[in-house]
DNA sequence: CACGTCGATGTCAGTTGCTGTCATCACAGT
DNA sequence: ACTGTGATGACAGCAACTGACATCGACGTG
């Protein structure tokens, strides 16, 4: 099973090139096989044509191999809230940038989707998702921040904007009919606005 | 150093009472002292006259001793989410129930803090933390449900109420002065309201 | 009182996640 | 040719966690 696309001589290399790709892709197809907590790093490895150790090399830990999409993901979301126009407030700026980490999310929907499943499946996959999420949150209330909103409206904007993400999300993988991820935060958001409004 | 109150006399049992108990005193006491990472349960067991194996049996892991309170917590949150009057709409009522859980966490406010300074310096058990919040949202939620509450607005307001709460916690851990923690989670409420209102 | 069950603990061996340390060797630059 | 660098392998070791079995006071029952 060639992982590489791209074709190269061996004779050129001493390793096959990509291992930490090669790393992912054998950890999420063991994951989804098997589980993950019936799936050893080593196992792992050996699928990857590499070593328990070099595993630990390129990622902390046997959950980290799954989120490493995470910073790419928090760069988008923080770039988008800082370009977003002056005009609109710290809540809708945070939606409209999730609404285009949804866009992206939703290109590789197949993948989204698996791993999702995956994550869903163990609970310490989900500790995990949860702490990245909250990371993001942090990166999101910061660029708030810097775009002149005070505190605590922009944490409470920002972890409500992920807590938005989250039902959206969830429910983008669960429905059987595809509705778009974006529209369904912006639902969501709205959503929120309704529950949140004073009689 | 004995740890039960009770006097009590060890020629009729064959074990200390409260196993239990003395291992949470003795976590809680080695994480503050030399941090998490740097305990071994084998040194906890020791300090509560325990072994090893025995501490597993108590708890599922090395973090679950922090957090022993949760289930409590959990059904104080639902329950007074279900008494709410009717006539509130489901945010208010979770932020009634936060208040109030809030109000009991102030009475233990040493020990909150002392725990909360333990947790914030090791992410392990902020992953910890943050799903057992997310526990707690998904009761509240279900208890919004059981009030009439369709989805996706209980599962919304169950989970911007955690964030209130969240935030709210945060600062009364870091305030100096102390304002009461209730208050804050009113407070923080009232400003996610101000924050999702809509121009 | 004798006896059997029960519950909390101890003991011990084993797996696995994860780390420190040193060696290897193709490749690139000088 | 000489040397440094970077990605990997090999190996030893610690600590978290688990399964299986033993221990022995308490307690109820006959």
């Amino acid at each position: 099973m060639s992982v590489s696309v791209i074709s190269y001589d061996p004779r050129m290399t001493r390793w096959e090139p990509n291992g930490r790709g090669r790393l992912e892709l054998a950890a999420l197809a063991l994951y989804g096989e098997r589980g993950f907590e019936n799936t050893t790093v080593a196992e792992i490895a050996a699928r990857a044509g590499l070593t328990e150790r070099t595993f630990f090399r390129h990622f902390a830990d046997k959950r980290e191999v799954l989120f490493s999409g995470a910073d790419a993901l928090q760069e988008l979301l923080v770039s988008n809230v800082a370009a977003a126009p002056d005009s609109i407030g710290p809540i809708d700026a945070v939606g409209a940038a999730l609404e285009a980490a949804g866009a992206l999310l939703q290109e590789r929907r197949e993948y989204a989707r698996q791993r999702a499943a995956i994550i869903a499946a163990n609970t310490e996959l989900r500790e995990r998702e949860l702490i990245k999420l909250a990371s993001l949150a942090s990166a999101i209330a910061d660029a708030l921040r810097r775009r002149g909103v005070a505190d605590p409206a922009a944490s409470l904007s920002a972890e409500a904007g992920i807590a938005v993400f989250r039902i959206a999300f969830e429910r983008w993988v669960q429905e059987t009919n595809q509705r778009d991820l974006p529209e369904l935060i912006r639902d969501s958001l709205d959503e929120l606005k309704a529950v949140t409004a004073d009689r």
